[in-house]
DNA sequence: AAGACTATTGCAATACTATTGCATTTACGT
DNA sequence: ACGTAAATGCAATAGTATTGCAATAGTCTT
């Protein structure tokens, strides 16, 4: 899992600072070590005294991706910490429709390989997912 | 794009009726020919002369979504119309994210290597979407 | 330190997306 | 035609996310 030294130079290199905030938030996203919608998050930090409002929720979630440390899963509306440094690769998402788990991988170049470069340019740093049984499940 | 002929026949594998409702929802999202979303589906509909209830428009894409005729993009949410038979494969999305289109690839098996078979096993018939920019906005 | 400027956060309202329970209607096998 | 299951309509509600504006905090210049 990311440092929090990591995640202040993260911000400082993006220019943006770290604000207790953006902090708290992304402790407390780091500590459930699995993926929380923006509502759970919102509860668990104010189960431990921090009050939020939804909006700042979210401009935080929107903050660290963009910082590049949280990805959001579309398929489940949650939010998940990074576990490593691996902006401008892919991140794939591999989510367990059993037990719920979501594990990162960063098998990337097979991945790359898949539009002909010629008609379609892929943006960099995206995550996609892929739903499935984990190891446990199976 | 594919037939009515073939949309029927894929409610009748599947053991369920081609019902009008079905049949006029999914003949609305084929005509736009471009990814929609429920809402917007709807209201199109209700142009034309159909009223249907959100939760009947919802219903009938979940319908099509498991005949394998319809895709839901997470990350827009919105409904778009497979453009081939290919159940079972893998169907990669691709997004402009300057225009807006979405092209569907099914360059299948590159995909299908990245997680490693022993340790997650991904379920078929899924989509997966890539950002970027296509061939015009290249 | 004061003032000006920008970034961030709080708050409330609202928009957008989706599901549920129950009543009603339709389709289908006998 | 009758009984049953499937499908739809309807209204309410749940869940997810954004917006505008006011208040606050941080930073820079003087």
């Amino acid at each position: 899992m990311i440092s929090r030294t990591q995640l202040i130079s993260k911000c400082l290199d993006s220019g943006r600072s770290a604000t207790p905030q953006r902090m708290s938030i992304i402790d407390e996203l780091c500590s459930a070590r699995k993926n929380l919608s923006a509502y759970d998050l919102r509860d668990s930090l104010k189960d431990k005294g921090s009050s939020f409002n939804i909006s700042t929720i979210y401009r935080v979630l929107d903050f660290w991706i963009n910082v590049g440390v949280v990805h959001k899963m579309d398929s489940s509306n949650t939010y998940l910490v990074c576990n490593d440094n691996h902006t401008n690769h892919f991140h794939v998402l591999l989510h367990c429709t059993s037990c719920k788990s979501v594990e990162e991988s960063c098998q990337v170049s097979a991945m790359l390989s898949l539009p002909k470069s010629n008609t379609f340019k892929v943006s960099g740093g995206q995550a996609v997912e892929l739903n499935g049984l984990c190891k446990n499940c199976k």
